[in-house]
DNA sequence: GAGGTGGTAA
DNA sequence: ATGCGTACCACCTC
C-alpha cells in the first residue's frame, strides 16, 4: 500500500477531482478519470476534473456502479473520500436506471422498484399531462407519443430514465458490405469499428439500438454509420452538418456497400429525394420560411418507415430536431461525433433523446496502433507591442479580444514556422479575415475563406494535394470543409473564445496518418497576459483530458513549460524563435 | 447569381 | 464563469 504522500488523487466534497499530473501513473488516471468525470481546469501541476450528473450517469450507462467508481478512487486519493463525495457518487450513479420506459403490449409504462421516488414524482403537475393512469406502486402508464418529452423532463429533473421499450424494425432493406461477399472491394471494418458498431446495436447495461459513438476525426464514422445501417438491415435516415457531407456520404456508401444509385438518395436545398436510404442536412430540415412559419421539410422524419437515423456530428444538433427526434423514440438512432461537447446545456438532451454514450475511442489509443498521427503541440506566447499594448488597456473587453488576436507580432512568428517547416504541407488557420489577408500578401500564400467559390477551393485543394501549393490560409471554413485535404503542420494564429470544439477539430486536420515517422506538428500562436490567453487554456481541455499536451513558449523570453505534461514530446521547437 | 432570411458557434 | 459581433452555411426567391 502506497503511502498516503504517494497518492495523487485529492477528491473534494463538490465532486471535483485533483490529480498530480506527475506522478507516475498520471498518465493511466487520466485516461479512467475522462470515463466519469470532465476536466475543466489544466494549470501546470494538478489537473482539476469535475464529476457531474450526467458525466456520472453516462458512466453508469456504461455499466459501471458507485461501487465500482468509488473503489476505484479510493486506493489513489491522498485523503479519505469526504462522506458527502461518496453518498453523492452513489446518489448520481444510482439514479441511472431508478426509473426505466418498458412496453407491455401497446402499452408504454413508466416503471421503479423504488415506490418512494415513483410516488413523488407522479405528484410533480408537469406529470399530470403524460399520465395515463397508475398501474400499482411500481409503474404507470404514459402515453406513448410523449416517450421522448418525458425523459428529457425527467432528465432535467435529475432523473433519468433508462429507456427499455423497444423500437421498431422499420422498411426492411438488405445492405450488404462490399468485402464481406466473393469479389467485393477490399474493406474490412477496423476492430475497434466493430466494436463500437457492436456497442451500439447491444448497449451497455441498457437496451442498445440507440446511442452515440464518439471517435477522433480521422477514424472513420462514416463507414460506422454504414456498418450499423447494414448491421440491422433497414431503411435509413442520415442527417449531416452541409452538402458536401452530404454527397461525400453517399460517395462512400455506393463505394462500401453493395446499394445502387437508385437506393439512395440526397435530401437538400438541390436535390429532394426520398429513397430507401436518405441523406439531408440539418439546416434543411431546420428551414422556414419565416420565423413564426412552420419548419417546411420535417414532415422526412415520417416520409418513409425509417428503421434507424444516423445523427453526424451529433453535437451540432439544432433545437428543432431535438424537437422532432422526441417523438420518434421508437426508431434507432445513432448519434457520431468527434467531441460530445455543447456548451448550451443540451447535452442532457442528446443524452435523453439521441441516448447514452456506447462508446468511446481515446485519440491517444488511436494513435498508439498508428491509424493516426503522433502530434507535437507547441503553444507559442508573443507579447503585444507597446503601443498595441496601450490600445488594450484602453478597450472593451470585447474589443480586447480582438486586439489580441490580430497581435502583429503573430506574423513574424508564423513565417519563422514557415521556414521551420520548409517543405511540409502546412495550413494556416485564424479567425479574422483581415489577420488572414494580410498573412497571404506577406507569405504569397493563397487563402480561402467563404466568400472563396467552390471551384476555386477545389482548385486550391488539388493544388495543395499535389504540392504545387505548400500552405493554405483557411478561416473557419476549416471548421466545416470536409474535403480539407490533410496537412503535417497546422499553424492556429487566432481562434474563437474557449471553442474546445474547435480546437480539435483543427488538430483534427494533421491526424492522417503520415509517412515515414507519422508526426504531425500543431501550434497555437497566443498574446501573452491578454485575454486571449485565458481562453487559449479552455480550448485546449478537450485535447488535454484526451492526453495531448502542450509545450509552452515564450517568445521574447525564456520560459517554457508544458499544460497538460502527463506524456512527454520534447519541445522540438528552435531558440531562433526567441526573436528580440 | 445575387440578395434576403434564418440558423450555427460558445 | 465567461461573449451578443464576426464569420459561415443552406435555403428560398427573384
Amino acid at each position: 500500500m502506497r503511502n498516503s504522500a504517494d497518492r495523487p488523487l485529492v477528491v473534494q466534497k463538490d465532486l471535483t477531482v485533483l490529480l498530480e499530473t506527475h506522478h507516475p501513473e498520471a498518465e493511466e488516471l487520466r485516461a479512467n478519470l475522462s470515463r466519469f468525470a470532465e476536466l475543466v481546469k489544466s494549470p501546470e501541476h494538478v489537473q482539476t476534473y469535475r464529476m457531474t450528473p450526467l458525466t456520472l450517469w453516462q458512466a453508469a450507462a456504461a455499466g459501471m456502479s458507485g461501487e465500482d467508481l468509488i473503489s476505484w478512487l479510493e486506493p489513489y486519493s491522498k485523503f479519505p473520500l469526504p462522506a458527502g463525495a461518496a453518498a453523492d457518487i452513489r446518489k448520481y450513479v444510482g439514479r441511472y436506471g431508478l426509473l426505466r420506459l418498458e412496453r407491455v403490449g401497446e402499452e408504454l409504462l413508466l416503471v421503479s422498484e423504488d415506490t418512494v421516488v415513483l410516488g413523488e414524482l407522479m405528484n410533480y403537475a408537469f406529470m399530470q399531462k403524460y399520465i395515463v393512469e397508475s398501474r400499482g406502486e411500481r409503474a404507470v402508464q404514459v402515453l406513448r407519443e410523449a416517450r421522448g418529452e418525458l425523459k428529457q423532463e425527467l432528465a432535467k429533473l435529475g432523473y433519468p430514465v433508462s429507456d427499455m421499450a423497444g423500437y421498431h424494425r422499420g422498411e426492411a432493406l438488405a445492405i450488404r458490405l462490399k468485402g464481406t461477399t466473393a469479389g467485393g472491394a477490399d474493406f474490412r471494418l477496423r476492430d475497434y469499428q466493430e466494436e463500437a458498431v457492436d456497442a451500439f446495436y447491444r448497449g451497455g447495461s441498457t437496451m442498445g439500438g440507440s446511442g452515440v459513438v464518439v471517435l477522433p476525426c480521422g477514424a472513420g464514422k462514416t463507414v460506422i454509420g454504414i456498418a450499423a445501417m447494414a448491421k440491422l438491415g433497414c431503411a435509413t435516415l442520415v442527417l449531416t452538418s452541409n452538402v458536401t457531407s452530404v454527397r461525400q456520404w453517399k460517395r462512400e456508401i455506393l463505394d462500401k456497400t453493395e446499394l445502387t444509385e437508385e437506393q439512395v438518395g440526397e435530401y437538400t436545398g438541390e436535390t429532394k429525394e426520398v429513397k430507401p436510404v436518405t441523406i439531408a442536412t440539418y439546416q434543411i430540415i431546420t428551414h422556414r420560411k419565416a420565423k413564426d412559419e412552420p419548419f417546411v421539410h420535417l414532415a422526412l422524419f415520417n416520409r418513409r418507415d425509417w428503421g434507424l437515423i444516423v445523427y453526424d456530428e451529433v453535437h451540432l444538433l439544432p433545437a428543432p430536431v431535438f424537437r422532432a427526434t422526441a417523438d420518434i423514440q421508437a426508431t434507432r438512432r445513432l448519434g457520431l461525433t468527434a467531441t460530445l461537447i455543447r456548451e448550451d446545456g443540451r447535452e442532457s438532451d442528446v443524452f435523453s433523446l439521441i441516448g447514452p454514450k456506447r462508446y468511446e475511442l481515446p485519440w491517444r489509443k488511436l494513435e498508439r496502433s498508428g491509424w493516426i498521427a503522433t502530434v507535437e503541440c507547441t503553444e507559442i506566447q508573443v507579447p503585444l507591442s507597446e503601443e498595441r499594448r496601450a490600445a488594450y488597456a484602453g478597450a472593451e473587453a470585447r474589443r480586447q479580444f480582438r486586439l489580441a488576436g490580430e497581435n502583429a507580432a503573430k506574423l513574424d512568428i508564423t513565417r519563422t514556422l514557415l521556414q521551420k517547416h520548409a517543405g511540409e504541407p502546412t495550413l494556416i488557420i485564424g479567425q479574422y479575415l483581415e489577420q488572414l489577408k494580410l498573412l497571404s500578401k506577406l507569405t504569397g500564400a493563397p487563402m480561402i475563406s467563404g466568400e472563396t467559390g467552390h471551384e476555386e477551393r477545389e482548385r486550391l485543394y488539388a493544388a495543395f494535394k499535389a504540392g504545387r501549393e505548400r500552405v493554405l490560409i483557411v478561416s473557419k471554413v476549416a471548421n466545416f470543409a470536409v474535403d480539407l485535404p490533410d496537412a503535417s503542420v497546422a499553424i492556429q494564429v487566432s481562434g474563437s473564445f474557449g471553442s474546445r470544439q474547435e480546437e480539435a477539430q483543427r488538430l483534427g486536420r494533421i491526424l492522417r496518418p503520415k509517412p515515414g515517422a507519422n508526426k504531425a506538428y500543431f501550434y497555437t500562436i497566443v498574446s501573452k497576459d491578454t485575454k486571449e490567453q485565458e481562453f487559449t487554456m479552455k480550448r485546449q481541455l478537450f485535447l488535454v483530458e484526451q492526453g495531448y499536451s502542450y509545450s509552452i513558449v515564450t517568445v521574447g523570453g525564456m520560459a517554457s513549460a508544458e499544460r497538460g505534461g502527463l506524456h512527454r514530446v520534447p519541445s522540438s521547437l528552435p531558440e531562433e524563435l526567441v526573436l528580440t
